[in-house]
DNA sequence: AGGGAAGATGATAGCGCTTGCATATGCATT
DNA sequence: AATGCATATGCAAGCGCTATCATCTTCCCT
């Protein structure tokens, strides 16, 4: 807050309080081992006695890497990437990266423009979830950063995806809930082309038998607690009550079994309810809500061990890192 | 994802393409309208032609700003700052400033870390919120960034403070539950700063008259869904049941409810129930829930607009920022 | 004692951009 | 036609750091 007029200290400074060349102060900074232990002891002391703090733009526009990568997400509000993100940014900061937080919306004007604000900031890789556009993937591929899609498993990823299939995942629920002898479910899909392909692969899996029916409504993404009362009330609304309402979330979930609660419906015997990503709120909520999780502490892992070997200069080996997912049976259906 | 081997294209080519200095095309790129028009037009094919993306870390070495703010934040999940984060974010993009996320948990340690990192990048603000410690303060105090610490209104701030009395809405809440005809609450806070000001208030406020009780219980901060369980089952414990319940969250608020409906009781007749920081699920829970409003979207714009203005060189004539709270009542209490 | 190899440090040329100063051009004023 | 003042552009010196290459010590081995 400029109390001190001067200007911050810089690495001459340092240099020439520890009476060292600026090259020794810079390979201390970077990597403490390579000077001998006496000169590190001094330039320790000129840095404490200076207050000197490295300029990170002077260093990476010099080394040409930043540290610091882009997490472009779509929201953060109720998402169900909170934890996956939560841990992103808790590991990145742990391995000092800078992140870089974008929120893409629904816009592919605005995804194009955090794109180029990141490639902008020369970020070593940018974290992103969401379509992928023309202009988009033109300008990644033409940079040095590394690309890594998350949560989902493109045919075609531009560089790294790191994460399972949506349409496994919407079969495996439809098997469990055959398995468990529901028979009319009804479906809530969010606009999104990854909730899409889950109700692909859910309705693929579902048997068109006789006396296996099938509703569906759908809501714009992301699946939000707040829908619950329109959807609820549609659901009502039909000649036949589903016997379980199949969630893009677990906060949707959630404002379903509160809407039955309060309409003296009783969830599971009445009608039961399954959510999506297993979110804290899942195990907690009363009933407990069946979810599909997904590891986001071990997709942010994945994320960042790739990061770092792409800054070694490792090629990557593999496109599609498959973390899975897996189906916790709760109460609640 | 280096499919041209060719470094990226620089100031210089985009000056050599459009015949000019790199002089004027960095003009144009910083402020289009001082270059002449058939310039201007000359400098755009040439950046389309190229692809020029510009390199931001050269930039704000030469200028020595950065365009780029840190938000550092206790959490990201289930958390109150949620909605205001969300604002913050997108003003700030929408502001073509980069954002830098940082989450500092409860660690002093990781606080100073990462008002380090932040430092390091040369970020134009800092917009802070939790405890400051000496370490953080000399830091930034040296330092050219606006420090500017938000949700709260503390009686020294470093920089700037944007926010409201925490104590204030304590005593708003008392003052309405006592009009409202409580006479038991029961006050759960968590550890954290703000919500013992809050407490404070309340207990400032309420009446130490007789028949006129008052029970407490704490969580650990930040006053999540899932705290709702252990804090219900303390509750009815006690010997005489509490008629109101005021929690720090609204997420806490939800779970409250829940528990109660598990239980049987209705809310608000059996019991009653207050949140905090009027987050989205606040409207829709069912029943709605009483809270105090935090206007997140002012707190942004204030605070970016006071980034601007430091940009600029302007001094900044407040301390303090008081955009206040309403307290709204809903149907939980 | 001589020859390296390994380890530690210094000198220095950029990295790609911004900006103060100088120059050039155009146009209204007298 | 001479003067003045905007307006538009060019020149070039950094911004603070990294990394290559060269230099200088040590120290071990034969």
């Amino acid at each position: 807050m400029n109390d001190v007029p001067g200007r911050s200290p810089t690495l001459d400074d340092v240099a020439a309080h520890a009476g060292v060349s600026t090259a020794t102060v810079s390979r201390f900074v970077n990597n403490p081992s390579v000077v001998a232990p006496a000169t590190a002891d001094r330039i320790r002391a000129a840095i404490a006695a200076t207050g000197y703090i490295p300029n990170l733009l002077a260093g990476g526009l010099a080394s040409s890497k930043s540290k610091m990568v882009a997490v472009l997400i779509p929201y953060l509000t109720d998402s169900i990437f909170n934890d996956t993100i939560q841990s992103m940014v808790e590991e990145l900061s742990g391995a000092s990266t800078t992140v870089m937080l974008g929120l893409t919306g629904v816009s592919a004007r605005r995804t194009e423009d955090l794109i180029r604000a990141a490639l902008s900031r020369r970020v070593d890789a940018i974290i992103f979830t969401g379509p992928v556009t023309p202009e988009v993937e033109a300008m990644v591929r033409r940079s040095p950063a590394l690309f890594i899609e998350v949560w989902d498993l493109p045919k075609e990823p531009i560089g790294l995806a790191v994460g399972f299939s949506h349409e496994a995942a919407g079969r495996d629920v439809a098997r469990f809930l055959m398995s468990r002898g529901y028979r009319r479910p009804h479906l809530v899909t969010a606009s999104g082309t990854r909730a899409q392909m889950r109700r692909d692969g859910f309705l693929a899996e579902w048997p068109a038998a006789e006396g296996i029916a099938l509703t569906e409504s759908s809501v714009e993404v992301p699946s939000r607690f707040g829908h619950a009362r329109r959807i609820f009330a549609e659901i009502r609304r039909l000649p036949d009550m589903p016997d379980v309402v199949v969630c893009g979330s677990d906060y949707l979930a959630q404002g379903i079994i509160v809407e039955a609660m309060a309409a003296g419906l009783r969830v599971p015997e009445d009608i039961a309810v399954v959510g999506f990503g297993n979110s804290s709120i899942a195990g907690e909520m009363r009933p407990t809500i069946t979810s599909v999780e997904v590891d986001g502490a071990r997709i942010a892992r994945e994320a960042i061990a790739a990061i770092r070997k792409h800054g070694n200069g490792e090629p990557l080996r593999e496109r599609w890192i498959d973390v899975g997912f897996r189906l916790i049976a709760r109460e609640s259906a």
